[in-house]
DNA sequence: GTTAGCACTCTTTGTTGTTGAGTGCTAGCT
DNA sequence: AGCTAGCACTCAACAACAAAGAGTGCTAAC
């Protein structure tokens, strides 16, 4: 596989878009039909033989037009220079959807792939950012019954999270009231996970030292970070339905393997967040994903996050034949607005 | 339109039952083979006919085999004496997954929807109970950013619910204890509904007499009402992934109506709780539901609740070819499973 | 290096029988 | 009167076949 010419560029470039556009396989005929080609069929054959050997391109079949592979669309996709601005109508939807002040973080993350479903025919998808990872802000225990707790967490960023779980003791709500304020008190700028470890090294040291208080406080947390919240991180999906649109999944057993996969959330999770903190922006061609279901599907995914810290990933999921140079700006600029909203 | 002789009722029954076995048109050869009739294919072929005038039968096309029309199934569901019993699979199931103690509301909705999602070869559905008509255990108050303030309301059933609203004056977070304790204490078995009424009540008369705290917790309270937690009810879905094995659903086009009522979440609520508080079972058949969408779908739902209360119905969404003599006592033993999970 | 021409391949589409399941109707049997 | 055998008819499904069309690779000439 030697170098590309330009030439072969330029070929392979008009090829990915042509079959972008169309669906269908691109043949050298309908090539040399372009204006920007002065070529006949026959040169445009042989560039396009090439092309193949060097793995960009595939045929279906013999005497079929030439489709792009992976490889063929992550050349034209890490050589793309010219990205379509964001339509006037993306901003419009954009600024009346997500330019607004505060809301949850859910709502936040709602709102974004719910652009995303509407702005593209593809399916938009969000990572919940991983509460253990999430500064907090308060947190408040509620006495259920007897020892059964209710432990309220407020990230920073405005999530809220339940979480269920047995005191040691039977404590009054007075008391609980009473421990809360003092563990908000302490609280810096920490992670749950954080405060996990800070309170099991405070337990491991096991000073007779400290006040009766703290070490109510500590024996609560104890319990609380037992229980451990494993409602992870999770994805939100939107727009499944603009699949459906697409030719290639006109086929019932194509269709069944993605939605399979996106029933099965924490694939997609692992695909999104694999790379989190990685490259703002990231594309994820076919068979690159690693998922055996996802193999026809692309993702575009760019990082929200707040205040600097990446808290999540926000993108489409589409066909491998997806328009690029339109969605690339498109998630950007989503993620961006996503990312001032969750300032406020 | 005459009555149905008793061997009308036979045929329609074999019918019935064949198509839902076979998913095929079922013709009088096939029927006469059957040992249950010893009547020649000729017989037959008159009797369904008339069945077929009656509206209770039809033909995809002459030469074809007759199936069931809506009018069909709900004739044999209605007379259907012989439900299956409950298999011992499913029973062991249930146990493992429904007859544990406690569990969040909607882990237990979940439990419930997973099982007959993984029992049957349908999608599970559950509405959630509406918030606002659950009876109230507690209401805490927790203060996040000056007046921005979460309400945490728990219910008897063990359901949480987060509330953000922006209270009228900023109030500390004794303050807000304060608050809470009250108002816990007032609470008897209202719903949240009940309370808000009596709140509004209470302003109306607007005596000057009440306690400086009574006035504030009233205070607090709209702010609260005011932003009226429009968190609905609204259903859980799981194992949509199952319609797409049945031969009816591998036409694209249906399978898209099929998917985009999914999607919209409250057509399926409206048909689910149309009706709560009526018959503990229920069965929807095709266009019965008079939903466009799902006019190839059945729905067979049955009460769940607490005390004899009614919260919601939980069933499963299939194909109008479903095996009702099956799913109706599965279904049953599944939301009787959850009634008695939530009473613990 | 480029192109025209040509033979070839392979999908797609349409045509045309053929088969088989199933029907409705009629006449005859019990 | 009710049931059944027989018969002609309909229609979807299938297979075989032909024709069309798009596209290719290769070769020879420009």
């Amino acid at each position: 596989m030697e170098a590309l010419s330009a030439r072969h560029i330029k070929v392979l470039k008009a090829v990915v878009e042509d079959y972008i556009h169309s669906g269908e396989p691109v043949g050298s005929r309908t090539l040399s039909r372009s204006p920007r080609f002065q070529l006949s069929p026959a040169t445009l054959r042989n560039v396009m033989a090439d092309l193949e050997e060097s793995g960009f391109l595939c045929q279906p079949h013999t005497s079929a037009g030439r489709i792009p592979t992976d490889l063929g669309f992550r050349f034209y996709v890490n050589n793309l220079p010219d990205f379509a601005a964001v339509s006037s109508e993306a901003r419009r939807q954009v600024r009346a959807r997500l330019e607004v002040a505060g809301g949850r973080l859910e709502e936040i993350l709602h709102d974004g792939v719910l652009t995303l479903a509407q702005l593209t025919p593809y399916v938009g998808v969000v990572s919940l950012p991983d509460f253990r990872q999430m500064i907090v802000r308060h947190i408040r225990f509620v006495k259920l019954h007897k020892r059964r707790t209710l432990a309220v967490i407020v990230s920073v960023s405005g999530a809220v999270q339940n979480v269920l779980f047995e005191s040691e003791t039977i404590l009054s709500q007075d008391q609980l009231n009473h421990f809360s304020n003092y563990l908000n008190a302490l609280l810096g700028k920490l992670t749950l996970s954080g405060i996990k470890r800070k309170v099991l090294q405070e337990m491991a040291n096991d000073k007779q030292g400290y006040d009766e208080l703290f070490a109510q406080v500590l024996a609560l947390s104890r319990s609380f970070f037992a229980q451990d919240p494993d409602q992870q991180s999770d994805v939100m999906l939107d727009g499944k339905l603009n699949l459906l649109e697409h030719p290639e999944f006109s086929d019932v057993e194509r269709m069944k393997e993605i939605f399979s996969a996106f029933e099965e959330k924490g694939a997609i999770l692992k695909i999104l967040d694999g790379a989190l903190g990685g490259e703002p922006l990231r594309v994820i061609i076919g068979a690159e994903s690693c998922c055996e279901e996802m193999r026809h599907c692309s993702l575009v995914t760019a990082e929200y996050g707040r205040e600097g810290r990446a808290l999540g990933r926000v993108g489409v999921i589409g066909p491998t034949r997806m328009d690029y140079s339109r969605i690339i700006p498109l998630v950007n600029y989503i993620a961006d607005a996503m990312s001032r909203r969750l300032q406020s």
